[in-house]
DNA sequence: AGAATAGTGTCTATTAGACAATATTCC
DNA sequence: GGAATATTGTCTAATAGACACTATTCT
């Protein structure tokens, strides 16, 4: 029997907030097939090239992102079911991203998008709206147990501007002073830099960099909605 | 351009428990390459087949795992870096199923076998020792935060059995009376089933069936090694 | 002064970790 | 009875959640 070869793309789910809003990376299309819908950045990985190494040049190539400091990158999942493309049958690698807050793309076709309009108002194409849940719902659960939260915010930010993080990508408020003991105290999150910022008016923050830790132990976890036993 | 296509393989990494050892299930190889060496189930997936069912069929076919009550299957990881397989390029998507404890199989060349040896002094096929290092610490970090320990056990198991779980997995020693108070405080982790047994000696333990819950919250997490500060 | 936000402290409920004591079997 | 294991209970330390209070800026 002779082996099946297949099209192996990269698909990549690149997160990020502004102004207030949980938001992803994605294209418009203007061509068939799903013309007029919203994609998912991504592109078929050339045969010398590892994984990693075509979701990084796909970053730069389709996502307008080359270089950017303190970009986080991983894994995410694979998808393969046979007609996930009507064109032909495509095996995509899904990779997530998380990035602070850009100026958007020199591209006028990539753009950034509230996550809550892709996954609840704009039409997806093939099966990227459910690559695009399975990456937010993997960004919402390691903000739980790493120091990932991080990765959204500038090399220097404050314990607030961490704190609206979480806010947001769980979409629950946060107590400030709780959430300040938790993330001040735990090993390796926050290294202090000294400076200090009045950028979010009041009484001037300290600013802080990331730290080495990689865990956060113990989690912090989601507040969960209530669910009454009857 | 035209589009580059690949092989796509599923490979399976399949853990259980057995002997008080955390064992996987492999092949033993008996041609080039890696004539001699160990490496995972698995094999190419078919034009028309999804990938959740090209894992079960060849945890069928060539894990002789068909049918088996209570597995576990998920999907872990795929790898894909050019040379991984000398003979030509494949990108493998593997997948991590948790067993109970079950009769060696009626194929003699795939066998059951301590990880550790397997990690530590065989001599592994392709990348498939950081593909079972990868399965290993998933299986690990999900016994914190979910209820996937059951899926090693038989149907009906004690508190006991249970615990041996974490402690085989995590290689670490846990108080009996601290897990019994965790474990059956956690709700819909276990379902007790009203029966006992003495297979264990000493006073009869009840017999427990797997809860509904998937999640285990607050986490159980695991004893770290201490890491003093200087 | 008053508004706004940052940061500290305090109290209570929950949970983890260490370990004593009791219960129920088999030999 | 003695050995073995199961199960319950108790005490203490750590942590989470609720919230009062103080600190430092700007207008």
């Amino acid at each position: 029997m002779s082996v099946p070869r297949l099209a192996v793309t990269v698909d990549l789910v690149v997160l990020t907030v502004r102004e207030q809003r949980l938001s992803a990376l994605v294209w418009r299309r203007d061509r068939a097939p799903y013309d007029g819908c919203w994609s998912l950045p991504g592109g078929f990985i050339q045969l010398d090239e590892d994984l990693p190494a075509a979701a990084a040049r796909l970053m730069a190539e389709r996502a307008g992102l080359a270089d950017v400091a303190g970009l986080h990158l991983e894994q995410l999942a694979t998808y393969g079911y046979p007609d996930r493309d009507p064109r032909q049958r495509v095996v995509s690698v899904a990779y997530l991203g998380l990035a602070p807050d850009l100026p958007a793309s020199s591209r006028a076709q990539v753009l950034w998008k509230p996550v809550d309009d892709l996954v609840h108002h704009d039409s997806a194409a093939f099966d990227h709206r459910r690559i695009l849940c399975d990456g937010m719902e993997r960004a919402r659960a390691k903000l739980e147990y790493t120091s990932l939260a991080a990765a959204f915010c500038p090399p220097e930010f404050t314990v607030a501007e961490l704190r609206r993080v979480y806010e947001i990508v769980w979409g629950t408020p946060l107590d400030p002073r709780n959430f300040h003991r938790k993330v001040t105290g735990a090993d390796g999150f926050l290294v202090p830099t000294g400076r200090t910022t009045t950028r979010d008016g009041g009484r001037p923050a300290r600013l802080y960099s990331r730290g080495d830790a990689e865990q956060l132990r113990p989690p912090m976890l989601r507040p969960r909605p209530d669910h009454q036993p009857a």
